[in-house]
DNA sequence: TACATCACG
DNA sequence: GACGTACGTGATGTAC
């Protein structure tokens, strides 16, 4: 959006109106007036206007209930209820408010606000003009297009194309026949029933609008859709009617009078002086001015205006994202090489068949040398699929640069040590480019070296938003990048990336490198003024290489045993759920815990039942075990059969789904930038949740394995959370313990209970474990209590006995909160920032929330730091003692390799090193070593 | 798709 | 005096 082009403003005043009433306490005047909306919709405006600026604004009003809809359809809106007594008499004086502002106000008797702004944003529009709507309204989406943007004034957000694709699943203009058939329950829009958003999009997809589907209705294969299409024809061209706003609605007001004024501070002073709202007056720096006429240039009436820039728009002088360039012929792509050696840094996006980067198939690769300046090149691209017909002639790929010979041109670039290439989740590209030819469109290159913008932001940014790149680049460039799922389509019409056009796959895949570059560019010089360099470079970069390998590697799985399992798991349930029937006198689903909550409290009526959220009885395991307690068998064999659906379901038969044929192997997909503490995360499989805790669960385990001639060796660093608790909050009796290798709960047990060593007790112990991890969790005595099945009381005297007995860790708690409140972040022990969302919320309940995590967060961070700056250290040193020892997974606090038996020892000497010797703490560090034929038993 | 549940550290 | 009550993840099944 260009500053030089008349920009318009329209805010839809009744989403302010509603908001600022809902969100505020009751509010009166000195004589009585409720005040509550007024003073909200104000600060709300100032507020805006000290941000935004346009050529013409205006405040668009509902004028009357009942409108040109209600001709159409009675019903709509009916069931709105009249708005609250206290809210009546504030409508007027917001009018004023809006003016005293300057701003002008828009209403018609007979048309809703929103037909208002859809005829104004045509008009204005028509004239060449920018129009930017203050509304996150759905039924306002349909309005988006090339000079018309909605703006999300809680999220700040514009919504442009993307947003409202993602919200309907088409084109702005498709919007109101999406409506139509979905209808809106908010606005008693009766649309079609049983469709939904999701179908609706799919219909308006493939059949372009509501009449041409009507007409199509027939073809319909689904009967039950079909003859509801049929059925309800006409309630959906109803529905549509009302959805579709009115653009040629008459304007109240010639846009001319819509031209912002020059703020009049005297007036808005008077206003607010009027209405009480000082805080206002002074927020707004108009204090003390006595409501002349600012002929003097006052200092703060600029700021409502003046500083404004105009909405989520990029930098007046940032080229613009596309058009970019199709690379197709040989000569082509060797002068983008030699102009990415030359530039020093390229970015590159590759683009694949699947988000598996195992078994992804190359399909194009795109290059972005400058912002702006960006290409694709497709290597796979098929042909369009043909639609069938007999005449038409078969359906030949676009012409492209034959893979082997493209890739052989890229090769020197991707591996030049003096080109930096900067990607967005590198190891996923990495793991694609690198994998060897012979698997098929692969290419065995090792591109290097390598910048990462996703890690660049995590290692700045982790906890305080995602990661992903559309959300990078809205956040920080201002620019939503084209939906993959707007390129490919979604659900049944979702085609591979190799057959979208190049046209398109261009405009999408040199889009990515383009904000890549763009982002790295923002980002990477704010590592060193956010004191993040260290971090970002020495572990977040290094563990790229390191986890690339590990998740190529996979680890073996006994897959015949995995099916035995499910076997015995499966008949066995079938017998305990025999069994509940009978208990529960009648047969139920036992997987749910709907069904489940009423058989016992409402049927058995048993004892102890709660109620969740949904209003339905809770049935966890914990409620399940209660019972259980008190003798009853139900809940206990439920229990039982849980335990093995839940083994079954997720791991048995899910992990069988993800053995690699390949190799006989599973490999997971560690994800880096997920987590707000500095941790990694696992999927497809998740591979840090393998059970152990039961004996059912540890046969689940011992089905990894190790490959003939190894063994696995586990390596778990012991109790490093508690390291780091008496590391940082210096507790001497608990560094003592550390330092002379004693069992940390007994000697928390002898310290709180006052207790020789030698009578420290199993229960004792267990206390003592118990608050030791709720400490770092941030407890309550009510937590402790319930943990340890004790009175509140009780409890209580434990946690004070446990604070006066390490005073150090008290202080570090309420440090901790402390630091999370000032800085918006804490610090692990290695100086990561970990920002903690909702600190400052006055919502106690999720503050206390947030309270919790500052406290967890650099515990669990720290631990995380240590064992990554283990696992970068790790490949070197092993191969510097000359061993062969492959890393395969990362469990938190464990690391699991795969070992030739004949070396054994000398790995473990090596990996235990290793480990104890990355961080200098107050406390000594630990490793425990394992091995053995499978994981269960390296344990 | 939201929720409940439960697997792990 | 009420509020809510242990941190961080991911996968699955049910029910809307």
């Amino acid at each position: 959006m260009r500053q030089d082009k008349p920009h318009l403003i329209l805010v839809d005043g009744s989403g302010y109106i509603f908001r600022a009433f809902h969100a505020l306490p009751p509010m009166t005047r000195p004589d009585g007036v409720p005040v509550n909306a007024v003073f909200g919709f104000t600060s709300m405006l100032g507020n805006f206007l000290t941000k935004h600026a346009g050529s013409h604004i205006a405040v668009v009003f509902d004028r009357s209930r009942v409108t040109f809809r209600n001709q159409i359809y009675a019903d709509y809106k009916a069931h709105r209820p009249e708005p609250p007594p206290e809210l009546v008499p504030q409508f007027a004086l917001i009018r004023e408010a809006t003016a005293a502002f300057g701003v002008a106000c828009l209403e018609l008797e007979n048309y809703e606000a929103d037909d208002l702004i859809a005829a104004y944003a045509k008009a204005f529009s028509a004239e060449g003009g920018q129009v930017t709507v203050v509304s996150s309204d759905k039924d306002l989406m349909q309005l988006v297009g090339p000079n018309v943007q909605l703006l999300d004034p809680i999220k700040q957000k514009p919504i442009r194309e993307p947003e409202v694709f993602e919200k309907f699943g088409v084109t702005p203009d498709k919007v109101v026949e999406v409506q139509a058939l979905a209808g809106d329950s908010t606005d008693n829009v009766p649309g079609v029933p049983g469709i939904g958003l999701k179908t609706a999009a799919q219909l308006i997809q493939e059949y372009g609008d509501l009449e041409n589907l009507l007409a199509c209705a027939g073809q319909i294969k689904q009967p039950k859709r079909r003859e509801s299409l049929q059925n309800f024809a006409e309630q959906a061209r109803i529905s549509r009617q009302l959805v579709l706003l009115d653009a040629d609605a008459p304007l109240p007001r010639p846009i001319d009078e819509l031209l912002a004024q020059p703020p009049e501070p005297g007036k808005l002073a008077i206003f607010l002086r009027d209405q009480g709202f000082r805080s206002l007056l002074h927020r707004m720096g108009l204090e003390g001015d006595s409501g002349a006429p600012a002929t003097s240039q006052p200092r703060h009436a600029p700021a409502i205006l003046a500083q404004a820039e105009p909405v989520g728009a990029p930098p007046e002088d940032a080229p613009a994202f596309g058009p970019y360039e199709t690379v197709t012929d040989l000569d082509t792509l060797n002068r983008w090489v030699e102009e990415a050696r030359a530039a020093g840094t390229v970015a590159l996006d590759t683009e694949t068949d699947s988000l598996d980067a195992l078994h992804a198939r190359l399909v194009g690769i795109s290059l972005a040398i400058a912002p702006g300046r960006a290409c694709y090149i497709p290597l796979a691209h098929g042909p369009k699929p043909g639609n069938g017909d007999m005449l038409e002639a078969a359906p030949v790929a676009p012409v492209q640069i034959p893979l082997r010979e493209a890739l052989s041109a890229l090769q020197p670039l991707l591996e030049d040590p003096g080109t930096l290439k900067v990607l967005h989740n590198a190891k996923y590209d990495l793991e694609v480019l690198g994998r060897p030819q012979a698997e098929g469109a692969n290419s065995g290159i090792e591109v290097s070296p390598v910048d990462d913008t996703m890690l660049i932001s995590y290692s700045m940014d982790a906890g305080r938003h995602g990661h992903g790149m559309d959300e990078l680049s809205l956040r920080h460039l201002g620019h939503s990048p084209i939906p993959y799922d707007q390129v490919t389509g979604t659900g049944r019409n979702r085609v591979p990336f190799s057959q979208v056009d190049l046209e398109k796959a261009t405009a999408y895949a040199a889009e990515d490198a383009d904000v890549t570059l763009r982002l790295w560019q923002m980002l990477k010089p704010r590592l060193r003024s956010d004191k993040a360099l260290a971090l970002y470079e020495q572990i977040e970069r290094r563990m790229i290489g390191v986890l690339k390998q590990m998740e190529m590697e996979g680890i073996r799985v006994d897959g015949v045993e995995l099916a035995r399992i499910g076997e015995d798991f499966s008949q066995r349930m079938v017998t305990l759920e025999q069994k509940i029937h009978e208990l529960a006198g009648r047969p139920f689903n036992v997987g749910s815990p709907k069904q489940l909550g009423e058989i016992l409290f409402d049927e058995m009526k048993l004892p102890g039942g709660k109620r969740g959220k949904a209003g339905a009885w809770g049935t966890d395991a914990a409620v399940l075990e209660d019972l259980s307690a008190r003798g009853h068998e139900l809940p206990k064999t439920v229990l039982h059969w849980r335990q093995l659906s839940k083994l079954k379901s997720t791991y048995v038969e899910g992990l069988a789904a993800q053995l690699d044929p390949r190799d006989g192997r599973v490999h997971t997909d560690f994800s880096m930038a997920i987590t707000s503490t500095g941790r990694l995360s696992s999927t497809e499989p998740n591979l840090q949740n393998i059970p152990i805790r039961t004996e059912e669960g540890v046969r689940i385990r011992r089905a990894f394995v190790a490959s003939p001639g190894h063994v696995l060796l586990a390596a778990d660093y012991s109790q490093i959370e508690l390291r780091l608790l008496a590391h940082l909050a210096d507790v001497p009796s608990l560094r003592d313990a550390f330092a002379k290798d004693e069992d940390i709960h007994s000697r928390t047990a002898a310290d709180i209970f006052k207790l020789e060593p030698d009578k420290v007790d199993r229960e004792a112990r267990r206390r003592a474990k118990t608050i030791n991890f709720g400490i770092i969790y941030g407890m309550s005595a009510f937590g402790l209590a319930a943990r340890l099945g004790i009175g509140p009381g009780e409890a209580k005297g434990i946690i004070d006995a446990y604070f006066a007995q390490y005073p150090g860790i008290r202080a570090e708690m309420e440090r901790l909160k402390e630091e999370a409140r000032i800085n918006g972040f804490v610090l692990t022990p290695f100086g990561r920032k970990l920002w903690i969302d909702g600190i400052t919320s006055k919502d106690m309940s999720r503050r206390g929330n947030a309270e919790r995590a500052a406290i967890n967060a650099p515990f669990q961070g720290g631990a995380a730091e240590i064992i990554k700056r283990a696992m970068v250290r790790m490949p070197k040193a092993l191969k510097d003692a000359g061993l062969d020892a492959k890393m395969l997974l990362q469990v938190h606090d464990e690391l699991l390799f795969e070992v030739p038996q004949g070396q054994l020892t000398a790995t473990s000497a090596v990996v235990k090193q290793v480990m104890e010797s990355v961080a200098e703490l107050r406390v000594p560090l630990r490793a425990e070593i394992g091995h053995g034929a499978n994981w269960a038993e390296a344990h």
